[in-house]
DNA sequence: TCAAGGATCATTGTATCCAATCTGGCCATG
DNA sequence: CATGGCCAGATTGGATACAATGATCCTTGA
């Protein structure tokens, strides 16, 4: 109980699978993995200097999480969004967040609203920084959603809001506009879920999200195809 | 040329892994399969005919689907849903298909409303048998799904039906109360559409899908872990 | 020049093989 | 009699090997 803690293993504690999903996710959310991209399993497999088995593992995983499409015998390519859809992951996400927002009205307690007032101001903060702004525009829901006692619920929003994650990310860096409103509105989902009146809080988030202008965000999602 | 190889149709236009992942939804959806059982890939692979790969790709896949849940070198089970869980899900359900209903109240035609009445009376016939039964109910909201333009939802409104549908399955075979009252409710559903109020067929089929005694139906979902 | 057809190559899908890990029972020891 | 370690079988995770499919490009004939 004492030497065996640490392995020599190459990955400790990691799976090869686990670091294949994670690292493609990551490079899908970030972008540098642009949408239409055709993954090759035998590359990536090199890359984090695993076989290719967990990394088909993991493209499988990936594919039924909506970040990858597969193509029978003709490999995966990273999902790429048309303005349709992102308008629909944006809706679904609406209305689970909304949901979730009525749980919270009820249960959130002065330490949660004062986390969500701290994230608030670093949201703020970030405005001029695109990955920063993200991260922080993430950290927000997240507060509000650590009061929601619904796990697989929660899982869900966060997987749809990482699958919009790259337009988002393409729109932040061209054009400003969704930046700009985004501290007050922000700021009046507190106020709604301070409100603790379920509807109230539910609406607000609903509408909150579907503000987003989606022919922004989609720009670039789509024609371009591998 | 018959007996000597066992494997001898390639399964035209069926790869292993798709044959390996339909079958298992099959057996875990009809509750052969139960909740907790151990599922060896090995002998998947036997009974399919193929090797372990495309079954564990499968497992995968289901796992990230929540039909199984893979333990790190300890195998995957079928997932065993608790009470809870049972209820988040049919909540889930609940907000994304009322959403739903919201935008078909919008779009629906009489042809519609027409075969969502004769769903209404197959249901109606099929109150006797479990299968039947399950088999009807799910064509009822199927159809009324068709009539919903937002493809990813529907799907994943399926997606959580077919999660629970095992639990939903037991308690009927020992409890008829959650049949009851089907047809009334399920008309109501279609009355609420009709109205073309989005409001109401929103609100309508949120109750109606909350309205599931989740007690009745987590009777045996638990506790029953190998 | 250009289109049709086939050879070649890259990549995927599947099978088999090996190492690592877990499980359970057996035996020694206190 | 209880406890703990150790060995054996079973099972998983991963790597390599092989077959099959699709893509590419080059030849060849009009």
């Amino acid at each position: 109980m004492d030497v065996a803690t640490e392995r020599q293993r190459p990955d400790p504690g990691q799976s090869a699978q686990a670091l294949a999903h994670r690292y493609l996710v990551d490079e899908i959310r970030s972008g540098r993995l642009a949408g239409g991209t055709h993954v090759v399993a035998d590359k990536v497999a090199q890359t984090l200097g695993v076989s290719r088995m967990p990394v088909r593992e993991a493209i499988r995983q990936l594919a039924s999480e909506g970040f990858m499409t597969i193509r029978s015998n003709r490999g995966a390519v990273v999902t790429s969004l048309g303005r349709d859809e992102i308008a629909e992951l944006y809706e679904m996400r609406a209305v689970l967040e909304a949901f979730a927002m009525r749980l919270v009205a009820e249960r959130i307690d002065r330490q949660g609203l004062d986390e969500a007032e701290i994230a608030l101001q670093r949201l703020d903060r970030a405005r001029a920084d695109v990955d920063w702004f993200i991260t922080a525009h993430d950290q927000f829901h997240d507060v509000l959603l650590d009061y929601c006692p619904r796990p697989r619920l929660v899982e869900e929003i966060r997987r749809i809001r990482h699958a919009t994650e790259p337009y988002l990310r393409m729109t932040l860096r061209v054009s400003s506009t969704a930046i700009r409103n985004t501290t007050r509105e922000h700021a009046e989902v507190i106020e709604q879920i301070r409100s603790r009146d379920p509807d109230v809080a539910e609406a607000g988030m609903r509408e909150h999200i579907l503000r987003i202008d989606v022919d922004e965000l989609s720009v670039r999602g789509s024609g371009k195809d591998d």
